[in-house]
DNA sequence: GTGGTCTAGACCACC
DNA sequence: GTGGTCTAGACCACG
């Protein structure tokens, strides 16, 4: 587990982020361990402290589950994690699509924006 | 000028995205008064301190400008303001994007998702 | 705000125990503002990040709302927090009820042992 | 001896408690060998070191004794260990009731609450 | 080895 | 003044 930190928004909620996406891209399984919270702390230089919170948040929205000694387990698959995710970046990418109509942009273009930032 | 405050975001850059609004949709015009802090403030029950503050930034963007003894006054049109606001929606729609394809949409999922935010 | 913490058992939990029963009480009323993170860290000899970290839990829970800049106030009256209480609460009492069934208590003795601690 | 284990709570006192109950209710007498810590171990899925660590701490506390090269014996009978577990599960039980209590319970509503639980 | 909790203290944004 | 986030490092329980 790797990926480079944003220190422009808060790290825990970016390491919550990252876990439910490797997810749902299928890079960690039902069952499987996710990397322990002193792994991936010194992986991605930040304080173990931060991994953990990520992770006690991720159990309590019932994405992942404690294995006592042993470590985190990826707990619910995509019908349940889905909604999950999609809650959040749905609600940001509507916010998104409201400001550009607010600030003038016509749906033709942003549409055509969508595509544009999709690719590259 | 009324609106509801959303308490899970800063409220000062709620007031200024607020402005800018406004102007660019020519609800306020160029030379126009804006509301003064205290009224702002207690329309829409807000610490003035904070209205001073966004007014205070939209000074230093050269948006409006003080009219001392008698309150801000809008400086910007339209067509100059246009610019400023759409590189910050700009960056906040491809972050969006972005996070959608992560996610695990389909780009013509998002194209459908952006026409119905858009109309609804 | 003051009570003797139990080095037994999580400081944290034992502050959102207390916040929800002095909700329940009458204590702290609906709009109220609770005792700020270093207020009353210091006054029952705390580290404020644990009085922090039972607080943000307490949001989760839709207890208390953030108040940017000024603290935390009481969200939900009795209908809302009840619950949550309440299932926290009953848990633990069923369990024990159980054990004592288990350990060869009679109901009969339980019965008794009830009103002998509720009153002592 | 079989029995669903709850991740929640510490595993190798379930495994205590287990086997407390069994010889209270005269599932394991005297003398009787217990199952054997792989066994066990096997047959909950759990890990061998736990079921190690319950019954050396059932060994400290008297209620059953190593046999080298056998096993382990029941040692103490019903009668004898009744005082241990009855103590115990008590004070857990008192502090339920004062929780309650503190929660907003009417003493009426915790004694129907008592057979309710007791019954099922 | 794993996570869970806590302390001490820093820095920042917000009101 | 308020809370929000983070670091550094300790100690404990559990497997």
């Amino acid at each position: 587990m790797w990926f480079k930190v944003d220190f422009s928004k808060p790290i825990y909620s970016q390491i919550k982020k990252k876990i439910k996406e490797a997810i749902m891209k299928g890079e960690l399984k039902h069952g499987e361990l996710i990397p322990s919270v002193r792994d991936l702390a010194s992986s991605i230089s930040v304080n173990p402290n931060t991994v953990a919170r990520a992770y006690r948040e991720l159990v309590r929205e019932g994405v992942i589950e404690p294995r006592p000694g042993v470590g985190y387990a990826v707990k619910k698959n995509e019908a349940v994690l889905r909604k999950s995710l999609e809650n959040e970046v749905l609600r940001e990418f509507k916010n998104a699509v409201l400001s550009m109509k607010n600030a003038g942009f016509t749906l033709e273009r942003v549409m055509r924006l969508v595509e544009k930032s999709w690719n590259g």
